[in-house]
RNA sequence: GGAGAGAUGGCAGAGUGGUUGAAUGCACCGGUCUUGAAAACCGGCGUGCCUUUACGGGUACCCAGGGUUCGAAUCCCUGUCUCUCCGCCA
């Protein structure tokens, strides 16, 4: 959501951030529009007072027992008028709102031009692919030889892109989300949380998935959304509020199950459990102060890192370029993880500033004690991380000639202590 | 699912059609007093928008959206949420 005030005082930036992002708007159009929104909005005031004026001396006319007869014959005038410009008024700001929510975040300065992935940039690595002295399999193949990863049956009850998982590989998945959890909660400074999975159209609206983004998630027969990430039930838990700026920031973690349509990725990674329609995820929501989100980003980011080391997979994180970067966000790094079994690394976080972009929308606000001026407080959210992903690369990268999967090191408490899933546990 | 009650400022709680953005109390902020503090007293104390160089002025908001009326916190309708009782239920 975009500041119409901003955008009159600023227009060529606007128009550059726009051009930046390929959106198909200028600051022009949206100052023509406002300008007549505050004109007739003037003139309804300027209604609105006679007729406060006008009410007020009929009520002391008839209270004096005189006659009234002209003032109201006044007001009956005023109220077709007061009408019009009331409909207009409300017309336009419907129009310019709905404007102003479908046109992405600003970019941050910090962010590389570039077209699509292939020019984001790499910020760091860490750790080393193993070297395998067999051709290490992909996931499925390996879950599916255990015979605790089951597509078909998965598909008989929920069609594609749908798994169950079995045994010990299910007990992983589980180690895997509390491990994170837990490391969140203790060491992150992160609040547990559990929070609803359905929704409805204000939180997506909050965060930004709508209005453009409907077709992405799984809307319920109620209008009621199930929640492709629980950013949104993390996020809008401030909507509204104005918080005072020393309890900030607040730091807000939860597992939940994330559902999403797939629309326009048909075709994308239909084999294993790299795509789901529903999965699990540790999400990581920080509200904080707006001059501290750029340190809250890279905080961030190093919290989702530190799950990876933890657990000892190699990843590579990366600061998305223009193109690449998401509606909501001002700046987004993604966390890629080593997969031996594709031979590549693929994404298994995100983490974005969203600024006031958020906030905005979900009218989120903060305040020092004792100042009188409220500001939007900034938002950011990340994985930490994709709970499924997660267990695919502890898979691959843990694998054994055998088939077996070695248990990292740091998930042996939440696994009971059992040190290797293997087909005949 | 059935029956009922309710939603007012940070909190508590008045207000059932006329200058009420809203009594009162508490909390909070500033001041007087005090060596300091407390008490007491005085003053202040919501959010947004429009307008103005500024001081200021205007307007809206008493859950939300419609309606009645010259005029709505107050009357009517719809929705949302909360609470109580019954039924059902993990």
């Amino acid at each position: 959501m975009h500041d119409i005030k901003w955008i009159r005082e600023n227009p060529e930036a606007f128009d550059a951030a726009m051009s930046m992002r390929n959106a198909d708007i200028t600051a022009a159009r949206l100052i023509d529009i406002d300008a007549e929104r505050r004109r007739l909005m003037t003139e309804h005031q300027e209604l609105l007072a006679r007729r406060k004026t006008i009410s007020g001396d009929i009520g002391k006319a008839k209270k004096n027992g005189e006659n009234a007869d002209d003032l109201m014959a006044e007001m009956g005038g005023l109220k077709d008028r007061i009408k019009a410009a009331e409909d207009g008024q409300a017309a336009l700001n419907e129009q310019l709102d709905l404007l102003l929510m479908s046109f992405p975040n600003i970019l941050d300065a910090s962010v590389p031009k570039g077209a699509d992935e292939d020019e984001n940039v790499e910020m760091r690595r860490w750790g080393t692919p193993a070297e395998f002295a067999f051709s290490p399999a992909e996931h499925f193949d390996l879950g599916e030889k255990l015979g605790m990863m089951d597509f078909a049956t998965a598909a008989k009850l929920s069609g594609s892109r749908f798994v169950i998982l079995r045994g010990q590989l299910a007990r992983l998945e589980r180690a895997l989300a509390q491990f994170m959890i837990d490391l969140h909660v203790n060491e992150h400074g992160y609040e547990e949380t559990t929070t609803p999975m359905l929704v409805k159209d204000d939180a997506m609206f909050g965060t930004g998935q709508l209005p453009k983004f409907a077709e992405d998630s799984f809307k319920t027969t109620n209008d009621m959304w199930l929640i492709p990430t629980s950013e949104v039930t993390l996020t809008n838990q401030v909507a509204g509020d104005i918080i005072d700026v020393a309890s900030l920031p607040l730091r807000y973690t939860a597992l939940t199950q994330c559902f999403r349509s797939e629309a326009g990725s048909a075709g994308r990674d239909t084999r294993g459990m790299i795509r789901q329609h529903q999965f699990s995820k540790v999400e990581m929501v920080s509200i904080v102060d707006p001059d501290q989100s750029d340190a809250e980003l890279e905080r961030k980011t190093k919290c989702a890192e530190e799950v990876l080391e933890r657990l000892g997979l190699p990843y590579r994180t990366i600061l998305l370029c223009s193109g690449d970067t998401g509606f909501s966000a001002m700046k987004t790094y993604d966390i890629e993880v080593w997969l031996p079994g594709q031979g590549r690394y693929r994404e298994i976080s995100s983490c974005s500033n969203t600024g006031e972009f958020q906030a905005r929308r979900m009218n989120a606000r903060c305040r020092a004690q004792g100042d009188k001026k409220t500001r939007f407080v900034h938002t950011l959210n990340g994985s930490g991380l994709a709970v499924g992903r997660c267990l695919i690369a502890v898979m691959e990268n843990y694998q054994q000639a055998d088939g077996s999967i070695k248990v990292p090191e740091a998930l042996l408490p939440y696994m009971g202590g059992l040190a290797e899933i293997s087909a005949t546990k």
